[in-house]
DNA sequence: GAGTGGATTTCGCAT
DNA sequence: ATGCGAAGTCCACTC
């Protein structure tokens, strides 16, 4: 790792294309200017700002406030490095889409150039994803007697979450939100059910799971007669570290077959 | 701006306690563990990785590649530092959703404190609300004799982009698209036309804006009769470059009242 | 404070 | 490559 305080405009485009060429990481935090053009166009004015620019060739920049960018090259960018009336100027273009930005800066208080090593595993819990495969593992969180048949299934507006049988012998539509299910997660389901009832001749319920119903969807499902049953996420994450296994396609494993 | 190379954990731990007291900026560039958990849970294994923490509170940890942080903190965090076992531990929490980071180094390669001054001004064109303006401003986009009569209109479903009536009086419900128009975005309009059919007398039309629309669309638009305007964001930007104001509102100033 | 929809969304998976 | 939907989405705006 090297850092540099307030290199000259000259010494840090060579140092960075240099960097870049080798696929280090650079940072540059100075003021600086910023335009890009492709999807939408944007004018950033002069202001202080930190740079990265990673070794995949993505690029960030940063305000000193917000989360997010406020601009930014996603990866695979080639660059090019120039100085021009002592102003370094650093432009990232990308290829589909055909998008460019362009970064000028008239100071530079700081440049880091990094190989940083980073073999860490990421693990997420608490996804949709998990509540499904919560769901396959162990059924009986929907309700007693409940068994799935498929998962993902394909009807003419899109995939049903899980789909399975209730004791009774009825089918089961199960829509899965992660987060406070909202009016469109419900109108969502209620098309699945009606494209299904449209084929076979048994009845069909539509559950709705989520950790909780936005204001004003209680009625709809009461409407629809839709039923809702509460599971949080976090729940299914518990259930689910007991059973974990790779892919979705594994908890499907030993359904029972219609 | 300070940066300090291969401060001992200690050090670090007070230099960042006092810089976030008074609202500075902080990079942390090392090796290090992360854990998060809120909304969903996460573990990151120990690697090398570059750390900003912004003076409103917010937290991004950045691995040597990706656009996107693999943890983070949107802004308003409380922070609280510490020194285990020679190691750096740092943890930002939040309430609201009750979530919180804990960051541990067990090296830390560079430690920069900045307060950032950025003043610029941020401007972009070309989103989706930029061709709805371009759409007010220039009716003609759509057709010859096209006349807006609101925008964001509310019907059941949700909000009609642009509502206006054609040269031969009857209504048209105008869904706008910014990119490649998808199966999702022609099933909204014709959602809101069913919904606006059902209130009026008159014929109603569907038109679909938008500069492309995905595969197997085209058949569905025929098939439930809505017609498509091709419309790049880009061209809308252009129209509205000579006639800018700033809210929507003022571009519909002076629509023809029905 | 909750609900709704856009984003230069990004990301991942399936076709 | 394209399409489709989720995301710890974030964010701004409305009610």
């Amino acid at each position: 790792m090297v850092s540099v305080e307030h290199p000259p405009p000259a010494t840090a485009a060579d140092t960075i294309q240099t960097a870049l060429s080798v696929h280090k990481a650079v940072i540059v935090i100075g003021n600086c200017l910023v335009e890009y053009k492709g999807r939408a166009s944007s004018k950033l004015e002069s202001g202080e700002r930190i740079v990265i620019i990673k070794e995949d060739g993505s690029v960030l920049v940063h305000r000193p406030t917000d989360y997010s960018p406020v601009n930014w090259q996603p990866p695979g960018c080639l660059f090019q490095t120039e100085v021009i009336k002592d102003k370094l100027k650093i432009r990232a273009i990308r290829r589909k889409p055909k998008e460019a930005i362009t970064i000028v800066f008239d100071k530079i208080y700081l440049l880091v150039l990094l190989s940083l090593v980073d073999e860490g595993e990421f693990s997420l819990y608490a996804s949709e994803e998990d509540m499904q495969k919560a769901i396959l593992a162990n059924p009986s969180l929907i309700e007693q007697g409940f068994r799935p048949i498929t998962y993902e299934k394909k009807v003419e507006p899109g995939f049903v979450d899980v789909y399975g049988i209730d004791q009774n012998g009825k089918f089961v539509v199960v829509e899965i939100k992660r987060k406070t299910a909202s009016k469109d997660a419900v109108l969502q389901l209620q098309k699945y059910i009606e494209s299904i009832k449209g084929t076979v001749q048994r009845d069909v319920r539509g559950i709705l799971v989520a950790p909780d119903v936005a204001k004003g969807v209680q009625p709809l499902l009461y409407k629809l007669a839709l039923e809702f049953k509460p599971l949080s996420p976090r729940r299914c994450a518990e259930v689910l570290s007991s059973v974990r296994t790779q892919k979705l396609s594994e908890y499907f494993k030993g359904l029972p077959e219609l």
